[in-house]
DNA sequence: GTTTTACATGTTAACGATAACATGTTTTTA
DNA sequence: TAAAAACATGTTATCGTTAACATGTAAAAC
């Protein structure tokens, strides 16, 4: 490998001015450093990460944890990830997964998502810089990035009144997270604000559960109601179950949310909420980052866009 | 941070016998063995893998790279990725995800998915140990770790044809990979064993497309058919289509390919031959470590299983 | 019982990069 | 114009670990 002996070599410089081209360039003069940065292309140099680390007492290793059980595990995350990996790439960090929350001691920071309610008091116990994936309560004080659910399912609701949808209901999830309970109160908030009457009904998050709930209800949706889904997989169910008894999207409109594979493997194409994963990442990675350099503690939130597909009537 | 320093003070040895004893323990007495062992104990010691790696000149960091574009990525990659950091992390590995094929001169090796014939040029050129997923064709000379495609759809085929399926069919993809010939390569092979007519169609890899070949073919498939789909994405189509006119199981009966996610999110849940990706993620590990460390190139295929669920009779 | 040999342990140097300090040169200041 | 300050560059020591060599002691060989 080249190193940096072989760079001051070719330059006739010592490896310290070399080294300053590249961390401190304004201490070097401007013929010196336009030598050395000649040679540094010359010789084909590239940092040696490691020997940076050593010396730096850092690692250079943020690590990705995956609570969920890994076989129940959402498309959304992969996503998430290919994601986080390039921004970190760039970046000169290398992202570890991990499907513990064991945290060796050679990472400097940790991004966590999947967690449930019962994990955050282990969380905040632990000492080591990190960002969460999803709202959490605030009395934690961790910090974390997420999508604004709120605001998710407010588009979702508004695309189904502005379709001309005269009843919107809601379905959403038995879940005790605050994400769950942001996406119905941005269903809630939508219909007071447009004076309509609200009904939200509760499932697991399955698919075949979402069906049975509308086998079950189907007699009491009149037709030209649209309904807002908390999560794609739900509005995979619902969608099945409508198809099979009326039209979509004629006589029932249905939104999901996530944006993530199973909107595109439906049938009809479904409109959904999608999530910005690129920017969730990037966000992610500079939340931590500012944690590692400035010790700065942010809570974030980004917004999403509604995907219109087949499963709404065009407005 | 504690280091090799801290542990051979608390055992007054040398740095040098606390390295032995973790690095050639039979070169140190028993009893200094203990005693440093004690000692490692006591202050907590874990090697810092940093300076390992740049005494040892090697980096630790294998590259896990996914070709496939990161929007159309299948959840495949998400649990054989989780898969693998989990065996790289306990051997002291790391891994790095990447999108793109420009390995950085700091990782060791590459495992490499989501590939077209057309990558396998260029992969052969780069001068990284590697090891595809995905069976590569022969006159390249790479290292690849597969699941056995052939025994799978031989075990779809089986498995319809002792459920009592009269007819069985095969639904493949329009794409020029060994696999794909391999999947179909398992069917004829089995029908030709039981001497019965084989019958093959090809659609592009997407449930909408094999939804509308079923619609179009359906008044030509007798009841009692059976049919071997080359993933479980076009099963999921053909079970669309086939349950918007008859009934699954009773009258025709469907196997996919992959095991991950579509299968469970289908109705009724598919029967389907599952990829088995801890094992996977086992061999296309050693497969690689073996190369860093002997220099063996091995080409392995791992078996699938079957797992019945309901779109298919029980037997 | 002396010489070999084997074995257990310690010492030194090295991996590549950088902070801290040291040196030498130029510019500023009075 | 001599002293002080600013600037450019070089030297040394360090991060934590390990290979290679050095040393010392006990067992084996003759």
């Amino acid at each position: 490998m080249v190193n940096l002996a072989d760079v001051a070599r070719q330059a006739h410089v010592s490896k310290m001015t070399v080294s300053r081209v590249i961390n401190h360039p304004n201490q070097v003069s401007d013929e010196v450093r336009d030598l050395v940065n000649q040679a540094i292309k010359a010789v084909g140099y590239q940092p040696n990460r490691i020997a940076k680390a050593l010396v730096n007492q850092q690692n250079y290793v943020i690590q990705f944890i995956v609570l969920e059980d890994i076989a129940t595990v959402e498309p959304n995350y992969a996503i998430l990830l290919l994601e986080i990996a390039e921004v970190l790439n760039q970046k000169g960090y290398t992202l570890e997964i991990s499907t513990i929350l064991e945290p060796n001691s050679h990472v400097d920071g940790l991004i966590v998502s999947g967690w449930r309610d019962s994990d955050l008091e282990r969380l905040s116990a632990i000492n080591v810089p990190m960002v969460l994936y999803g709202q959490a309560p605030t009395w934690y004080d961790l910090p974390y990035v997420d999508v604004n659910n709120r605001m998710g399912t407010s588009l979702a609701t508004t695309h189904l009144i502005e379709a001309g949808y005269k009843k919107v209901i809601y379905i959403g999830m038995t879940m005790a997270l605050p994400f769950v309970w942001e996406r119905e109160q941005g269903y809630l908030e939508t219909m007071a604000k447009h004076h309509l009457v609200s009904r939200t009904y509760d499932v697991s998050n399955h698919s075949h559960d979402a069906e049975k709930l509308i086998q079950n209800i189907i007699a009491h949706l009149p037709k030209n109601t649209g309904i807002v889904c908390a999560t794609d997989r739900i509005a995979l169910g619902v969608v099945r179950a409508l198809k099979a008894q009326s039209q979509i999207p004629e006589n029932y409109g249905v939104v999901g949310f996530d944006g993530v594979f199973i909107d595109q493997i439906t049938s009809p194409k479904l409109t959904t909420i999608k999530q910005p994963f690129r920017q969730l990442a990037n966000t992610l990675v500079s939340n931590l980052l500012n944690q590692l350099h400035h010790s700065e503690l942010k809570m974030e939130l980004i917004q999403p866009r509604l995907v219109k597909r087949d499963s709404t009537r065009q407005v």
